[in-house]
DNA sequence: ACTATGATAAGCT
DNA sequence: GCTTATCATAGTG
């Protein structure tokens, strides 16, 4: 089955796309070649309604521009310093999206180590959502507002890895948002040592969690 | 969000 | 007793 990218973020809730997105394959066509990854670590973004997300009432500016453009839309902003890189989804207006939190790296894992400062082991590389932008060695918004399917960035939505479990749990970094603080939105590929925050007694190093 | 550092707990030769 | 892991705190853009 073939899937334009509108009809992929466009077609389902924010929340199946978060979970379905683990296991896809993130592509960068940067300057040193051809860098990959596989996605073991997203966060669900709920438009107007979530206290969490950048459009919590309708909250529009340039920064947040991307959240109201169409599916498949790149979406990266900032904060202290580190750029954190979202997909876009729903159609145009409303304004959703996915945080990609973790990363286990396919492609180009050497390129990445020496765009990183100082990661501790392999699995420092690519285990947060600013880390992982730093291994790709993108560390400006040129990408903001242009599309997964046009760009240097892209994703593969039939080549795919499979969670033996997915997790669900609350967002990281959420503030005092009511009942948005405790909402399962963030997954995560069970085991996979790429997953930030994870303890490494909950590492299986044997499958990282993968389907054979 | 990340890094660095220090404290506490758990493991191990 | 030494090493490693986990947790807490502070500093930074």
């Amino acid at each position: 089955m073939t899937m334009t990218f509108t009809e992929y973020f466009e077609q389902t809730d924010t929340i199946t796309i978060a979970q379905q997105l683990l296991g896809k394959q993130l592509f960068y066509q940067g300057p040193a070649g051809l860098l990959s990854g596989y996605i073991v670590e997203t966060e669900a973004y709920l438009g107007e309604k979530d206290q969490a997300a950048h459009a919590f009432a309708g909250h529009r500016s340039a920064k947040n521009e991307a959240l109201y453009h169409a599916g498949g839309t790149i979406y990266i902003y900032t904060i202290y310093g580190q750029f954190l890189l979202n997909v876009i989804t729903q159609p145009e207006g409303v304004p959703q999206g996915v945080l990609i939190r973790g990363l286990q790296p396919n492609l180009g894992q050497e390129v990445m180590q020496l765009n990183r400062r100082q990661p501790r082991s392999v699995f420092d590389l690519t285990n947060g959502p600013g880390k992982l932008m730093a291994a790709l060695g993108i560390q400006d918004l040129s990408l903001n507002l242009q599309s997964y399917a046009t760009s240097a960035l892209t994703l593969s939505l039939t080549m795919e890895k499979r969670p033996l479990a997915v997790n669900a749990a609350p967002r990281i970094g959420i503030g005092d948002k009511g009942i948005w603080k405790a909402a399962p939105l963030r997954f995560y590929v069970a085991h996979n040592p790429f997953v930030s925050k994870m303890p490494k007694r909950a590492m299986n190093l044997e499958n990282y969690g993968w389907q054979s």
